[in-house]
DNA sequence: GCACGTGCTGAAATCGCATTCATCCGCACG
DNA sequence: CGTGCGGATGAATGCGATTTCAGCACGTGC
């Protein structure tokens, strides 16, 4: 029924050894040769069998992606640009979801990755430990392992320029007047959460009269936005920067619902700028990140950096390089690369209000 | 350093047919032995090559699931339910994004039909005939193909409710007062815009005094439905019921940045149910569809099915059977399973206005 | 006591392809 | 004219599992 290399061989009056190298390395073959068993294998609708080919070869053709939820509008715009990025590369692409659950995750990456040629993983709150031991123990030695917004010593990885986004939300925030600005942070453990704190604390540092509170942690979730909106409508903040934009718009919701208007009241910003985030009224002020691109950049790496590097230990490296994008090819660091960030102004930001503190109500 | 079934075999003493034997067939080797293999596999840490008992079996393990646009949330929830319960049932699934471009979904299902076990397909606009040719030459005879939000004679299929979501949602407009309703569609030759128009006019036929009009066909998108929102003012329609929340979204954004306010004005309905419909104000009420189940159903149908019946050439099952929901056996139509869906009433619909009809402006 | 089924086991074939190894041919060079 | 070398080809091997097929031992029925 299926057609196979011994009947293209046959067909074309060669050995299948000859078949096989015109097909897959056509400069060992004469080109008379060549051009007649590429000829036949059209004709017969010739499709190489995968699984043959990966038991001799053991390169698989497919990549693998790990996040935390499919659904998430944040993950989704990934998926999508590492799926394209992918496919334009001749890999099929293995996705799975872990369900916000770290070890989940780790048990995907055990059973996907011993039939994979590469995995992408994007775990904002796996323990340093685990993912050493992801890479070291339980994937196999040609098997790289990229990781997506989460940078860890001895692993290639993309990630955005957190710093970097939350400076120029700051900035943009200090010039309209703004001086008492809360975060509402997201989930404990999040590396982006740790990352943007950072940034945050340093920006602040660099201007004047610039307080800044930290409203606490939040699930990075329209809920979560809910009960911070409460904190922000207490705290006396005349701004706020959220996580992320599902946080923002809880807390635009919020703060409707509460009679503080946005931006007259208090000024909101998000982070991520997912497609809601245009949708609301108003339209969110937002930190864009070109999620697809950061999905493309992790094929890119996954295919450059063939098989991993043996990860050294040292998880050094995590210091936050706010070094302008591009790759940074340290020496013995596995590469990294940085995905810049730009802010768009819409809506939800103002000036500040001369009478400033908002109390609660 | 990868560990083989041979080594099993030696390391427990025993051939590798019977090492073989009982780690797949358990039944088939003594109790003694078997458990010697087992836990002898266990202890050096076996895993079995998927490539070549691919090779040998010529299952792979792994399903397929092709959409139009992995990002948009209808898709992205259904790709969820698909992985987690394909993932349950112990086999990887391979996700493949069409970029809305129906040519590129039959060539995804084409390269990637012939490493799977089943396909899932959902494809809105792909032609009826374009369907016959993948499930009859482009997949092999085993590879079963279901499809999602689609029905075609011949092939299982799961789809949801159309017509019984638009008569709960017309029932509900009549019962607000609305008698002057608009339709916003979707794209021509949309399978389910099709339906819920035969839903739509089935449903206002029973109705006294209901007059529908028929506003276009509109890109399923926010911008098709900012576009939809002129028409709508300009028409005189008291209430509108939009493809999917999107369009929904975006009729209620440009309605409102006209001054037109919703509910008292002009009542909204979408259809889906997506997370961004609670996030706006007035939230939407819409048609909640189980998008999850919806994935899991496809792929329960594709292992119930198995290898796929030949596809009968009649068409003819196309019919809008709204029978309650479940399986219909039909003796030698193929399984189509109907997802049952609810209205749920939020803040965008409202008694209809005396004054009835909007002046544009 | 003999024949025959039954239950387990191992040797060997097989799946479809890539690749090593040996062969052969022709040509250039000494 | 002989030697050697490089290019093109085919035969054979192996990847790692599953699966016949045959064989062996053991009961059981007559």
């Amino acid at each position: 029924m299926v057609v196979t290399l011994r009947d293209v061989a046959r067909a074309a009056g060669v050995s299948p050894a000859t078949a096989s190298r015109a097909l897959s390395a056509p400069d060992l073959v004469a080109p008379a040769r060549r051009e007649l068993v590429q000829q036949v294998a059209r004709e017969l609708g010739y499709r190489p069998n995968r699984a043959a080919r990966e038991l001799i070869t053991g390169r698989t053709g497919n990549l693998c992606l790990v996040v935390p939820d499919l659904e998430s509008p944040f993950f989704a715009a990934v998926a999508k640009g590492v799926q394209a990025r992918a496919r334009a590369l001749g890999f099929a692409l293995l996705v799975a979801d872990a369900e916000e659950d770290p070890r989940l995750e780790a048990e995907l990456v055990g059973h996907l990755g011993a039939q994979v040629d590469g995995v992408i993983l994007s775990s904002p709150r796996m323990s340093d430990v685990e993912l050493d031991r992801l890479s070291r123990d339980v994937l196999d030695e040609d098997v790289p392992l990229v990781l997506v917004n989460r940078r860890h010593g001895g692993l290639p990885s993309v990630v955005i320029d957190n710093a970097d986004g939350i400076r120029q939300a700051v900035r943009h925030l200090y010039a309209l007047g703004h001086r008492r600005i809360g975060y509402a942070g997201g989930p404990v453990g999040s590396w982006s959460d740790t990352q943007r704190r950072y940034g945050l604390e340093h920006a602040s540092h660099g201007l004047r009269n610039v307080e800044v509170t930290d409203l606490g942690h939040f699930p990075p979730l329209f809920g979560g936005g809910v009960a911070a909106g409460d904190l922000v409508a207490a705290s006396g903040v005349t701004a706020v920067l959220a996580h992320n934009d599902l946080l923002a718009l809880g807390i635009l919701s919020r703060l409707r619902a509460r009679g503080v208007r946005v931006p007259e009241d208090v000024s909101v910003v998000g982070y991520d700028d997912i497609p809601a985030a245009t949708l609301v009224s108003p339209a969110l002020t937002t930190v864009t990140v070109p999620l697809a691109r950061l999905g493309r950049a992790a094929v890119d790496l996954l295919v450059e950096a063939g098989p991993v590097p043996t990860p050294t230990e040292s998880a050094l490296a995590t210091a936050l390089s706010a070094a302008d994008g591009g790759l940074d090819a340290g020496s013995g660091t596995p590469p990294s690369v940085l995905i810049g960030v730009e802010l768009v102004v819409r809506a939800s930001t103002g000036v500040a209000s001369a009478q400033a503190s908002v109390a609660d109500g």
